[in-house]
DNA sequence: ATTAGCACTCAATCCCCTTGAGTGCCACAC
DNA sequence: GTGTGGCACTCAAGGGGATTGAGTGCTAAT
């Protein structure tokens, strides 16, 4: 039978369970279903039920004369299909809006802030990903002399992101040069995408061998190092909330699965990687269990959705939390936050 | 019996049971020590001492039958009177050796990089806690204009902490004006405690109402608010390694701690606290278990000591750990972090 | 098709026993 | 009186049933 001809009354069944599973977190018995659910029919009957469900790799059991559980593909036909969308309280809108108060926020700020939220109404780990690489459009550069040999370069991007960087100098410069030297690339490059930028200077460099104006060549040189691409994107990633995942009883009783989270957790990498694959589709992603790559988190689950300002996506915020998930909440909640952040980063146009 | 009276042969015995208690997590029985130990003692006599050092308070035990461990206070003797000092060896020494490679490293890396060897050398979680507040001293400042209501200050201080703010604009402004007012600050408070600008700001405010200079007085006002203390100072600290403190088995056994332990990480501020703390003196700092004021750490210790930028301290960095940890090698490693830091942080004059 | 009944499975829990490492105290030897 | 051997006692840990309870799968009856 193929799942998505599953007889209703299967369905029903299916959704029964998950939704027992998702609130106990134990393995649901056919005679506990026959009592808790409002289909009425005897505990054989389901338990014929199940068995069709299992031998269609929805459910599965722990052993032999255990209640069933889903599997991974029982939670994906579940969210794709059997799920009720779940509408906000007015409580849950109000504790994400965002900071009118304080509009002097700091992008970081409004993201972190709005993460935390998330993570305590989901009750897992909230995940967000800055705007960088990419995302990035020039706004503003500015060198600074820090001694005779190092110079260190601050840029600001459109989104208000700010980022620094060290250059080793070999040749001494005096500040005032690098001012103007600022002021040059400031008036050439606003708005322009980080990587166009990039693309531009390399194309400039190439053209200005002749060119005698020895300080827009410095200028050329100096911004490059600046804007080579960082190898450590692990920066650009905020969690916030990650022991409430470790404290679900999904995990809190194994301690072999706990360490292997949190070092998962702590490197963040996997994290980066992940959220990066959530800005690719304008969709909301949901990943779960093994559904993400990662063995080390085959038994959590991601749900996250792309932020914008103006239109343009800059990251990726979401969360992180065990399989056995409320995933119609989790799906409101994410999508609120993201449209709420979009929102906010978007208003100053107005 | 006071503690520095101490015969030989029970300091002897002290240091015994402490060394085997921290190299295998059991508790020491008479038995087990009189073998293990070169003091050709028998049971019966080690019993008895171990029953003096107990009721001097050096000992403890878990319940009545279990062999004897050590208290904080038992701790707090060994560290200052009966451990060696440990010497590093070559390897130790090398793997702190501070990228003269990449000299370009911003200050950040430096400090996280450190932090990161000096927690595997020691198995415990790294601590580094960033110049902020008190220690910065001006270097740079900068305005971007965001929007017509926001402007985006960034502070550079001579450490090369870069910092930045938003500050909401009441009337509009253009770049050039801003770009000015940078030139104005940047030449007046070069050097200077972050401190002291913000006073002889207030001052120069204070004194500046007749002056018909509207643009000195804008930048008065806006550095005022781009300099006011920033209250969210848990920015300012970088955790490396905290798994290795959650995997020790002194914690992993147990959910309670365990969870209790890693909220403290979560949220830093306690963390800041202590590392805060760490900052107010030049020796290194030693906190056993209850030393520490904080309840979830009680179990923990902590050793930590401050690290220069020419002469004038700049943040601290050290470890945490379990209580039960080898103490003359952590003491050793971080006086030798914190000296290769300063060192290279001071590098720049030479 | 649905259900009742029955045999079977398995994790969890409790109880009981044993083991072994350890203590405290007392009496004896040097 | 200082050190030692001996002895009774304690307690955590671990192993071996026995019991319980929630659950399954199968078969026969409705």
């Amino acid at each position: 039978m193929d799942a998505l001809e599953l007889a209703q009354r299967n369905r029903e069944i299916l959704r029964a369970i998950i939704n027992i599973f998702v609130d106990t977190g134990e393995p649901v018995g056919s005679r506990t279903l026959s009592k808790h659910s409002d289909l009425a029919l005897s505990p054989a009957t389901i338990r014929n039920i199940m068995s069709d469900l299992a031998d269609a790799g929805f459910l599965t059991k722990h052993h032999i004369s255990s209640g069933r559980l889903p599997t991974d593909l029982g939670y994906r036909f579940f969210v794709d299909d059997l799920m009720d969308s779940h509408t906000l309280t007015r409580e849950e809108q109000e504790s994400m809006r965002l900071g009118a108060s304080d509009q002097a926020a700091q992008i970081e700020q409004v993201l972190s802030q709005a993460t935390r939220v998330l993570s305590e109404l989901t009750n897992t780990a909230g995940l967000v990903l800055l705007p960088a690489g990419e995302q990035l459009h020039f706004k503003h550069i500015n060198f600074v002399k820090m001694s005779e040999e190092k110079t260190l370069a601050v840029i600001v991007s459109m989104s208000g992101v700010v980022q620094n960087r060290v250059i080793p100098m070999e040749a001494p410069i005096s500040q005032d040069e690098l001012n103007r030297i600022s002021n040059l690339l400031n008036e050439e490059f606003s708005g322009v995408a980080l990587r166009e930028v990039r693309e531009k200077i390399i194309q400039k460099m190439s053209h200005a061998r002749d060119n005698l104006d020895t300080l827009f060549q410095l200028a050329l040189k100096l911004s490059k190092e600046a804007l080579s691409e960082s190898e450590d994107a692990q920066e650009s990633l905020f969690v916030e909330g990650a022991s409430r995942v470790f404290s679900q009883p999904d995990f809190a009783t194994n301690t072999e699965k706990l360490q292997s989270l949190y070092r998962t957790f702590e490197e963040r990498e996997k994290l980066v990687r992940l959220l990066d694959k959530c800005l690719e589709s304008s969709d909301i992603t949901i990943l779960i269990g093994s559904e993400n790559d990662f063995e080390e988190m085959k038994d959590c689950s991601i749900v996250a959705q792309r932020y914008y300002m103006d239109d343009r996506p800059l990251g990726s915020i979401g969360i992180i939390g065990p399989k056995r998930m409320r995933y119609d909440r989790a799906v409101s909640l994410v999508e609120w936050t993201a449209d709420s952040v979009s929102k906010f980063l978007s208003s100053e146009k107005r």
